[in-house]
RNA sequence: GCGCCAGUAGCUCAGGGGAAAGAGCAACGGCCUUCUAAGCCGUGGGUCAGGGGUUCGAAUCCCUUCUGGCGCGCCA
């Protein structure tokens, strides 16, 4: 629609420099866009007024020659000057019809535009180490990220969705000892947690778990790192198995799992720091390794290889070393999830891995702003150490994956997320999600009356008779077939929340227009039935299939 | 102190150069013998944080001030 107007725009332009009427030609491409007010028409243009100062005429003058000159193809019903001096085009109804129709006859391909083309997307979303339960803030990571990629997939990207996740680490060390710890308390000998340790539940849950199936085996294991490793590694399985759980209820997958230690273990840590060195940027002081500022922008140096007899890497160097081995893998595009709080070791990150040479440009982030909690009008601190947070799995029982899941997508990521839990729960039956799965439900049962009465809509899309349509109709199906725009926006704009937003828009129309007893979709009049009936699948399907991009179920019966 | 994000209705937030500023919740008043009332209709509610600038046009872009959040670890 869009460049069937810029085109007969274009002409129009053309006719009315070759005559002399207009001076200039635009020194912008040719705009038009869906105006917000449906009054504005279907597509409207500036271009009279980005022109009006070079022709130094007034903007509603030079619309009126363009007008004047359009040539209008039958999908075009009219063109009007209004306003500033917009040029408004109102689309014929056989147009909306035809579009009504390719939908039909499209299905899910017709909604979700196919802009992917193949191009290769990986997206590194949640990657929460696995030091205890997922919390309501890893949730907004996870959901976004799956949506993400939920939403490239539909769009024609080969995605891959992966999960890295620290295991080298000192806090990850720390686990190891806490568990311990708490293993050794249930053989009942003297231990305590270390200072800082992890005080949750969960933590004695795993040592109750080893005792039970290892006895006291763990306890006099005489090499001090051996046995803080199978502390450890049993920490770890069991954390993961219960994220992988979350990630379930919430329907989120993982295609790749990618850990720190197998990045240090198959040297390409190393070799990030070699390749830093040889170019200067390396430089060691205070017995640590660092990684050169000031050549690169940076605030300050950065340690990359701690000091001490260990000579461990600091979590940064392994995540270089990820980074370039996605660049490796090929993908056209790289998405990083992750909160606010990262953001400066992102850029940390970024600039040695351009420093390095590599494609940066390659490389997207999404970063959203933290969740906060409140709790009868206070916030709630969240610590995973000290066991204080609610969890996701707490959430999702609450008010099922389908709340948090919409919850979670219904704001701009890099808006702040404030979680009301007493709210969360009171107003769960009239949260928004509600009001869009019911507008589904609602054709459901539309659908279920047909077939009780023994109407149904022939196979073939061009067999149904459209003309019945009424201008509310039309104006309802000119709201929904805007949805591959919408997708199409979200997922360049790489902003999952124009979705549930554009459906619950959608979703409004349709329960304002379904109200009216005059638009009753099944009556005894047949062929308005049909049409009707027509539009009201298209419907159930825009809806159903938008729902499905954000991870929300689309039931037929509420 | 420096960096990033935000400030729009009582609350939570969309809109991010375009036409008369929007939604949900909350408040108040109405609508079910007919395809689902988790719905609909109506009413009230605004200095788009303040100030300056750019532009034919600014909630939107730039500068600045104020306020809030998050960073500025040999934690991740």
């Amino acid at each position: 629609m869009r460049d069937l107007i810029v085109s007969i725009l274009s002409a129009a332009i053309e006719r009315a420099r070759a005559s002399g009427q207009l001076a200039t030609a635009p020194n912008a491409p040719i705009s038009a866009e869906t105006p917000k007010d449906p009054a504005h028409g279907d597509m409207a243009s500036n271009v009279a007024l980005t022109i009006a100062k070079g022709e130094k005429k007034p903007p509603r003058a030079i619309a009126e020659i363009i007008r004047a000159n359009l040539e209008l193809p039958g999908d075009v019903a009219e063109a009007n000057v209004a306003g500033a001096g917009f040029i408004n085009f109102r689309m014929a109804p056989a147009f909306w019809h035809g579009e009504l129709r390719r939908a039909a006859r499209e299905g899910d391909r017709f909604w979700r535009p196919q802009i992917g083309g193949g191009r290769k997307v990986q997206i590194e979303f949640l990657s929460a180490n696995p030091t205890g339960p997922l919390t309501v803030g890893h949730g907004r990571n996870a959901v976004l990220g799956d949506t993400l990629a939920r939403m490239h997939e539909a769009s024609g990207f080969a995605v891959t969705r992966e999960y890295y996740f620290n295991n080298g680490g000192r806090q990850m060390k720390l686990l190891g000892e806490s568990v311990r710890a708490r293993y050794l308390e249930a053989l009942g000998r003297p231990a305590s947690l270390p200072e800082d340790g992890y005080q949750g539940e969960y933590i004695r849950e795993i040592a109750r778990d080893l005792v039970a199936h290892r006895g006291d085996t763990l306890a006099d294991v005489s090499d001090e790192s051996k046995a803080l490793e199978i502390f450890r590694a049993a920490a770890e399985e069991a954390i993961f198995a219960d994220i992988r759980n979350t990630c379930r209820s919430l329907h989120i997958r993982f295609d790749v799992f990618t850990n720190e230690l197998d990045l240090i273990r198959g040297g390409q840590v190393d070799s990030v720091i070699e390749g830093l060195r040889t170019r200067g940027l390396i430089t060691e002081h205070e017995g640590a390794v660092w990684l050169r500022g000031e050549p690169l922008g940076l605030p300050k140096d950065l340690v990359l290889v701690r000091s001490g007899p260990s000579r461990e890497p600091t979590y940064r160097t392994p995540d270089i070393a990820y980074h370039i081995e996605k660049l490796g893998r090929g993908f056209d595009l790289v998405i990083d999830v992750f909160g606010a709080d990262h953001i400066a070791e992102h850029q940390g990150v970024m600039a040695a891995i351009r420093a390095l040479g590599y494609d940066v440009a390659r490389i997207r982030a999404i970063i959203y702003q933290f969740v906060t909690l409140t709790r009868g009008g206070e916030k709630v601190k969240m610590s995973t150490r000290k066991a204080t947070y609610i969890t996701l799995d707490d959430l999702i029982d609450e008010v099922g994956p389908d709340v948090v899941r919409f919850f979670f997508l219904f704001r701009k990521h890099d808006s702040h997320l404030d979680f009301d839990l007493d709210l969360a729960k009171r107003q769960a039956p009239e949260n928004p999600v509600f009001y869009v799965q019911y507008a589904h439900a609602r054709l459901a049962s539309v659908f279920r009356e047909a077939e009780k009465k023994g109407i149904g809509l022939p196979a073939d899309p061009s067999a149904t008779d459209l003309a019945p349509l009424s201008e509310e109709e039309l104006a309802l199906a000119r709201k929904l077939l805007w949805l591959p725009e919408i997708v199409r926006g979200a997922v360049e704009a790489l902003e999952p929340h124009r979705i549930p937003f554009y459906l619950l828009e959608l979703a409004g129309d349709f329960h304002r227009y379904y109200n009216k007893p005059s638009n009753r979709i099944i009556s005894e009049q047949r062929g308005l039935s049909m049409a009707r009936l027509f539009l009201a699948r298209r419907l159930m399907e825009g809806v159903a299939s938008g729902l499905e991009l954000l991870g929300v179920g689309a039931p037929d019966r509420m």
